[in-house]
DNA sequence: ATAACGTATGAACAGATGAGCATATGTTGA
DNA sequence: TCAACATATGCTCATCTGTTCATACGTTAT
């Protein structure tokens, strides 16, 4: 078997898996914006954040104080789940109130703890 | 509002979330194999990588030619892959075939996408 | 056996990233 | 207006990560 790109061939490929595949793939951006969310998952500051958050909003100092973290460290990481639009965040007085941006947040983690309970 | 938590205390938290929330909280290693977790999907040739073996299995070199990367990269980053045990491999003579271990892959893979896309 | 091939792997280096520190910003009450 | 407070942010550094390069490993055909 396997009788195929053997004739003046640089890399020996399948070409009939690569003119299937090549047309199907998203494109560049989709993916690095993919890579990108992803990552903001990929910390375990991040995704302890997530859970606590999962249980009730939650100030800066609350969280800091559930997780034995500074202040500015945990403040860093809402940053960074802001921008990736997992968390929101609201005023009250001298307090801000991180909660959930949305219901992916739930689905993704659910899925990853699946994964690794599997 | 808020009238709690004034009375001799170092932080100003608000307790009654806080021992509502730190019962709930998994163990500190499951969280750490979970950031784990979605730190192999946090590449963008890792996501890449994933992607086209959505279509199909398919060897180390296809790979490496459709995603336009060396074949050492590709061979790094499938074995990061195999570890988290995302992808699973079989030999066929010289060929090593990579395919998807399981469906775990394309649900996190699709959550994340609905979310870039909202 | 040995050459050719497909893949894996270790070392090295550049770039990315998380946390600490100091300080800035914005809000409240006196 | 000012002090106290909750939070945010710029800078820095130590650590982590992805790629390249060179080379090793395992399989097949001669």
């Amino acid at each position: 078997m396997r009788e195929h790109a053997e004739c003046c061939e640089e890399l020996r490929v399948h070409p009939e898996i690569l003119e299937r595949v090549k047309p199907d793939m998203p494109d560049e951006e989709c993916l690095y914006d993919l890579a990108e969310l992803f990552k903001v998952f990929g910390d375990t500051t991040r995704i302890r954040i997530l859970y606590v958050l999962f249980e009730s909003e939650m100030c800066v100092c609350d969280i800091a104080e559930l997780l034995s973290m500074s202040q500015s460290a945990i403040s860093h990481q809402l940053r960074v789940l802001k921008q990736a639009r997992l968390v929101r965040n609201r005023r009250e007085g001298k307090t801000i109130y991180y909660f959930l941006a949305d219901e992916h947040v739930r689905t993704i983690i659910g899925q990853g703890m699946e994964h690794i309970q599997e």
